[in-house]
DNA sequence: CCATCTTTGTGCACGCGTTCACAAAGACAT
DNA sequence: ATGTCTTTGTGAACGCGTGCACAAAGATGG
């Protein structure tokens, strides 16, 4: 029986043994003491309880480019997640076929919906669409939204809703960049992990005060 | 002069006034004592400290359907982002506008990051050539790295590398719509924030200790 | 010029998550 | 069976971030 021990695991993960035993425990992942965890039985518990166990149909509502890309990844199969369907306003598109699947037109949204069970929508439209689209996702019984639309969506208590901004990543990146650039020698560490931009408050109100002192020059 | 209160902006955006207050006094926003902050500078010094006056030309690799939407995302140019070239493999693909922007080849890509003084690489590749892309970025002196591609890239100290995975966050909406089928009676707050499965270990090692107290039926 | 009122900036305390450290449990050898 | 060794599971301590509460600062009015 192929087994880890926590400290395999949390070395090659890079985080605190005591903690993933900890986290272990809370999902009631049993490991045998002197031995370690199986893995099989291990790896069965935690996609179980991440719900990868389960098949989640999704439809994506926007077949643009993003709309495209998502039907075409891979990822999401992998995950558990199977796309139903996939949907769009523009009468052109409807019956042409991306990623081996038709496109549907929007009017028969909430049947889609219905048919196939689908709790899950993934919005990828214009922003002017998203809320439209959302409203009639929510009505016809989906009750998580992943939004790729630059919009913040209202929903009713009850649905959740999780909004994916692509400039958000690269702005982190860019924040770190201008402090590569700042500040020559104070090395950052480097571990790609975002990180308050001071410690310790170095206030000072003397003459130049109105260039603290986190700021490049 | 237009001002805004800590306690107005801490009710906007729902947190407590006494962190905004710290939060800005970390980025020495100095406001004014029975005023508030300065509508215009707080703005401006905010931009400045998240780099967002300033230009940050990206090149974009693997023009596929996700590159394209990339290349088309209106949220990048207003958050400071140029995208100074689109690179892709295929030769068939070169001269082709995206974007209203002709499509290069991944020949020209050493001279096109230094042409354009490029420090962030945004990667859309398949993820086999990801890690090839990756190198040939870096060598040619890109030192930020937004990931697209399902592999996990391997760069020198001094690089930062950002991750996104577009199944993420799906995947997070599945565990709490799970969780809301599981056990219909125990309310989920629904404000769509990450949570810990629960807040307290409740193991028991009786009769039927295999089946954990936090697993749905 | 003084009093009053508003709002900032921050010391301090509280609470929560992480880490330490160890007892308990089981494997394995003798 | 008994002892030793390894690794888990967890109580307790530590550290850090958040929130409270108040003194300081400046505006505003009499």
């Amino acid at each position: 029986m192929p087994t880890v021990s926590s400290e395999e695991l949390a070395a090659a993960a890079g985080v605190n043994s005591a903690k993933l035993r900890k986290d272990f425990s809370y999902l009631g992942s049993y490991g045998t003491r002197g031995v370690g965890y199986d893995v099989e039985y291990l790896v069965y518990q935690i996609s179980r309880e991440l719900g990868l166990t389960q098949d989640w149909p999704v439809v994506i509502v926007g077949i643009g480019n993003l709309g495209a890309a998502l039907a075409n990844y891979g990822g999401f199969a992998s995950r558990g997640f199977r796309v139903a369907a996939l949907i769009d306003a523009d009468p052109a598109m409807a019956g042409k076929p991306v990623a081996g699947m038709p496109v549907q037109h929007t009017d028969d949204l909430e049947k889609i919906i219905s048919d196939n069970g689908v709790s899950i929508g993934v919005i990828a439209t214009p922003a002017g669409a998203a809320q439209q689209v959302c409203d009639r996702l929510v009505a016809a019984g989906v009750t998580s939204i992943l939004n790729f639309a630059p919009t913040v969506l209202t929903v009713p208590d009850g649905v959740d809703v999780r909004k994916v901004d692509l400039s958000i990543e690269l702005q982190i990146l860019a924040f770190h960049e201008q402090r590569k650039a700042g500040e020559e020698s104070a090395a950052d560490d480097g571990d790609g992990a975002a990180e308050p931009a001071v410690t310790k408050a170095q206030h000072r109100k003397g003459p130049d005060g109105d260039v603290p002192a986190v700021m490049p020059a």
